[in-house]
DNA sequence: CTTAAAAAATGAACTCGTTCAATCTTTTTC
DNA sequence: GAAAAAGATTGAACGAGTTCATTTTTTAAG
């Protein structure tokens, strides 16, 4: 038998997982303690220890399924944009902002953001951090998209600009997520806002 | 006698921000112990907590002095700009990065960061926040005022495009500072690299 | 100058994340 | 199938930030 020892791995960690996931959402990351993660996953906080080198990265585990689920989210935008440059950066945005509220609440990203920051070479910052590139370069590849289908100026650096707006937005998810009273619409609108100008100036055409 | 406690407050203060800076540079934010910033100012760890609600609140408030002087070196950039947008932009961001690390390593840039992410509330990040507003601010101011001298199209909204390039050398400052290995040099180099071709857009001619 | 009230300083005790030597369980070897 | 080796689990102990009841110092009042 191959799989005993293997099986039990993997319905701890999923355990712990749902366990911590459930606490940080419930009470906050910080209120919800490992040994109340441990308890309720049936494990000890030792053991606890030898799936997650530490609290943090279980938030992040967490955080990276879900940015998984809007790079996803943001490649069916993709596969058929809008041709109008405002309308299609707008549907990605918007798109990234909705499906990174699923799971997550403002204090838990608030939270996963400061340890990749802080703590930036343990393994599961650093797959935040490819993530966070993943998401960068599908901007990028947006621009890109346009600029094949002569939506967008030839010669602008499709590159460079994506990355631009791609900072942009996740600067302003930052904001979004530091003032508890900031909602979704006003994020976008701001959004919407400083991209409006940037993408007029790279649009081939005015569309009437 | 009305200063006697005054002064023995703002002495005090003073000392504890001098100790906790000196140990932070020399040995890191986390391997700094309370008790030992609290002996070096000849404080009680319980007076210490009387001036700072917490560690991190030290060091925001560090940060906060040098974001100061960030800005204050920015405002003499403003007072004479390079005519030309790319190079007016560059030299603002340059000056930007070179004062940032006149103090501060960027192990502590990481911690501060990360604290005003996940502790927007206290005091010292609220303070941190408005700084950052300025900086924003700052380069909007830039761009009207290379507005107004006919360098940049009228018609651009020069606070959405600054906030856009503030935010994008923002993001840029926090990915430098997660990885140890990038330069002052590579930093500048990419910051310049995707501003360029949103410059060049908003430029009203191009000097030849 | 004495005394009462207010303000500040103190450090032992508490909390919670993390570690690690001892123990138990699974797999492999013969 | 027994014994040895490898892999995991455990929870008590540790370390560092934070709190708070007590003590000390400063100011104000009489």
């Amino acid at each position: 038998m191959a799989g005993l020892r293997a099986k039990q791995k993997a319905d701890r960690a999923r355990r712990i997982l749902e366990a911590a996931t459930a606490l940080f959402r419930q009470q906050g990351y910080d209120s919800a303690r490992i040994e109340d993660i441990a308890e309720m996953a049936e494990v000890s906080v030792g053991t606890l220890y030898n799936y997650y080198q530490n609290k943090g990265d279980i938030l992040v585990a967490t955080v990276a399924m879900e940015v998984t689920e809007v790079l996803e989210a943001g490649s069916r935008i993709l596969a058929n944009p809008p041709l109008h440059v405002e309308e299609a950066l707008r549907a990605l945005v918007e798109t990234y902002y909705d499906h990174s509220l699923v799971y997550l609440s403002k204090e838990m990203w608030r939270t996963a953001m400061a340890i990749s920051i802080q703590q930036p070479d343990t393994p599961l910052s650093r797959r935040y951090t490819e993530l966070d590139g993943q998401l960068s370069a599908q901007v990028a590849d947006l621009v890109a998209a346009l600029q094949a289908r002569g939506a967008v100026i030839s010669t602008v650096d499709a590159r460079a600009v994506g990355e631009v707006f791609f900072n942009n937005l996740n600067q302003m998810f930052i904001e979004f997520c530091k003032v508890e009273a900031m909602t979704l619409e006003e994020l976008k609108a701001r959004v919407a806002a400083q991209h409006r100008p940037v993408a007029a100036l790279i649009s081939s055409a005015r569309i009437v």
